[in-house]
DNA sequence: ATCGTTGCAAACTCTTTGCAGGATC
DNA sequence: GATCCTGCAAAGAGTTTGCAACGAT
C-alpha cells in the first residue's frame, strides 16, 4: 500500500516541472471524490490563487492526463463536457435522469469483458468507459405514487 | 417482426412534420451502419440537397433524438464530438488507439449489470454507454515485431 | 542561462438561437 | 390559415494557441 505522495512529489515523479499552479490543481482534483469539470477546477483553484487562468487549467489537465495522473471521464449525455478524476480503482457512473444526481458504482464486469474480448477478438483493452442512465431508487419511489 | 417503415412513416408516427430534410437525414443515419457525427451527416445530406443547412442537421438530430428514433453515442476520448445511430440492438464500441479504427461488439454484460444494479441499489437502468480503448489485434501483431 | 510554464487575448470548433420567409398539416 | 420548419447569420459554450514575461531547474 503506497501512501499518498504529495502533489509536488507526484509531479516531479511524472517528469513535470513543479509549479504552484500545478500542485494546486492536482490537489483540488485529488481532494474531490467527485468528478470535476474544467470550470469546477478553475473556480476552486481561483479561490486560492486569484490570478490563475483558465488556460492554465486546461494545459495542466492535459499534462496530468498525459502523465497518467488524472483521467478523463464521460458521465453520459446531458453532461455536456468532460470531467476529470485521479486515476484509481475503476469505478463507473450512473446518472439519474430525473433528479440529475450522479452515483458511482463498482463492478467486475468490465474487467471480465476485457478478458473475453482479448480471447475472442485479440484486442488488448487498455481502458473502459461505462456510464449508465436511468432512475435512481428514490425517484423510482417518488414516481410510484 | 416489423419491417423497416419508410422514413416518412417513421416521422409521422413520431408526431413530427414530414419534410424533405428530415426524411433525408433519417435515411442517411439509417443507411449507415456506422456512427456518424453531425458533420458527416451534413456532408452526406448536402450531396443530395445542396441547400440544406448545418443548423437543420442539428435541429433534426435533436428532434429525432427526442422522438427516440436516433441515439447519441460516445465513442471514447479522442473522438471529440458526439455521434449518432439509429436505435437498435445494443452494441458497443472499441477504439484502437494505434490505428484509430472503431470496432463494434455485442455483449450481454450491460444487460446483466442492469439487473444487478436494480437488485443491489434499486436503480432502474434505462440506457448504457460503454466504450473501450486499447490496441486491436492487427496492431498488437504489428507491435510484436 | 535555459527551457518549460503562465496569463492574456484572440482564435477555433462545435452547437444553439433569433428572425423572416417558406412548407406542412 | 395556423403552426411548425428552414436557411442564414450571429451568438454561445468549451477548449486551444501565439506571444512576451516569468519561474523552475
Amino acid at each position: 500500500m503506497e501512501g499518498s505522495p504529495s502533489p509536488d512529489e507526484e509531479l516531479r515523479r511524472a517528469g513535470l516541472r513543479v509549479t504552484g499552479q500545478r500542485a494546486l490543481i492536482l490537489r483540488i482534483i485529488r481532494a474531490s471524490k467527485e468528478h470535476l469539470d474544467a470550470e469546477d477546477i478553475y473556480a476552486a483553484a481561483r479561490a486560492q490563487d486569484s490570478s490563475l487562468s483558465l488556460a492554465t487549467v486546461y494545459r495542466t489537465i492535459g499534462a496530468l492526463k498525459r502523465a497518467g495522473l488524472v483521467e478523463q471521464r464521460y458521465l453520459g449525455p446531458g453532461h455536456g463536457h468532460d470531467h476529470y478524476e485521479v486515476v484509481g480503482e475503476e469505478h463507473y457512473h450512473f446518472t439519474c435522469t430525473r433528479c440529475g444526481r450522479v452515483f458511482e458504482f463498482e463492478t467486475s464486469l468490465a474487467c471480465r469483458l476485457g478478458s473475453q474480448l482479448r480471447r475472442d477478438r485479440g484486442w488488448a483493452v487498455a481502458r473502459s468507459h461505462l456510464s449508465l442512465e436511468g432512475i435512481c431508487a428514490e425517484c423510482v419511489h417518488a414516481l410510484e405514487d
